[in-house]
DNA sequence: GTTCATGCAAAGCTTTTGCATACAA
DNA sequence: TTGTATGCAAAAGCTTTGCATGAAC
């Protein structure tokens, strides 16, 4: 088994949770598509295929386990549903997101850029930071290449 | 009328919409409140004490046009509401906030932390930043009091 | 055998929509 | 009068829950 799942199925066994084949087949899934910021409903269906027995519920109770444990994070990026984004390995916090408003596409920063300003909310706020949520709205590189034909044609 | 409220007044003619009576005591309840981080059903009980015919869909509809004119901003906390935030007088971001995952109680940020981030996000990803949402989510000034004197006592 | 996990269906919530009515330019 | 806005109720999502069944130790 890969690194990552062995590691998840620790994590699991550490909080006396068992890595069931349906758990299993969830967190494939949300491993393949890592890049991917999936709903509850798209992961169900995806989930489908490899355990065509899962039902809805299940994969929202493994979702909820797995946020619980830190493993995912649960976005809403305001269209209404729940996404769910894998931790990456070892991050301490959840990555930021940019949001192109005209297509739709989601970008990951991995990078913290938030060290700095965290130290300010600290600081001038007496606020104990312990996680945080950055999105930023705009336009990918895409659209705005083609902002810039539509304006200039 | 008070300053806030014509302005509103004039963004709503602006676009050949009307400021109702409906709307108007929408818009007095979010003025009236602020600092809170209201869901649609709350600000749907408080308009009620002002006009008591009012629907809900009214509330709803109000807030999504009240949206769409960046006079509110809708936010989610993950608690499975959405929350309307009026926007401060002439600010282009919305402002960030901090939410105590002791107590739930959310603190704002109007001043704006990420003018440094942003031109890291254009330069180095090339994205072209329109707005953002940025929550810092750990424990609030009392709640830390709180937790300290517990550990000591 | 006891406990934990699952699948299905039903229920619960928030939010949106259809439609007839009321209002305003 | 012509279009916009409203209220009510119904519908439409997404998510959670109850319960009987099934698996694991």
């Amino acid at each position: 088994m890969e690194h990552r799942m062995e590691q998840i199925k620790k994590q699991l066994h550490a909080q006396s949770y068992k890595l069931t084949p349906q758990r299993e087949a969830t967190v494939r899934v949300l491993l393949e598509r890592e890049e991917d910021h999936l709903s509850a409903e798209e992961i169900y269906l995806l989930v489908k295929e490899l355990a065509p027995e899962i039902g809805l519920a299940t994969v929202y109770r493994t979702l909820e386990l797995l946020s619980e444990l830190k493993i995912v994070d649960k976005i809403n990026f305001g269209d209404g549903v729940s996404r769910y984004d894998l931790r990456k390995e070892g991050a301490e916090h959840f990555h930021h997101h940019l949001v192109c408003i005209e297509c739709g596409s989601v970008e990951e920063i991995v990078e913290d850029l938030l060290e700095d300003v965290e130290k300010i909310v600290e600081s001038d706020w007496g606020f104990q930071v312990k996680d945080h949520r950055l999105t930023f709205h705009g336009l990918c590189k895409q659209c705005q290449k083609a902002s810039v034909q539509t304006a200039t044609s």
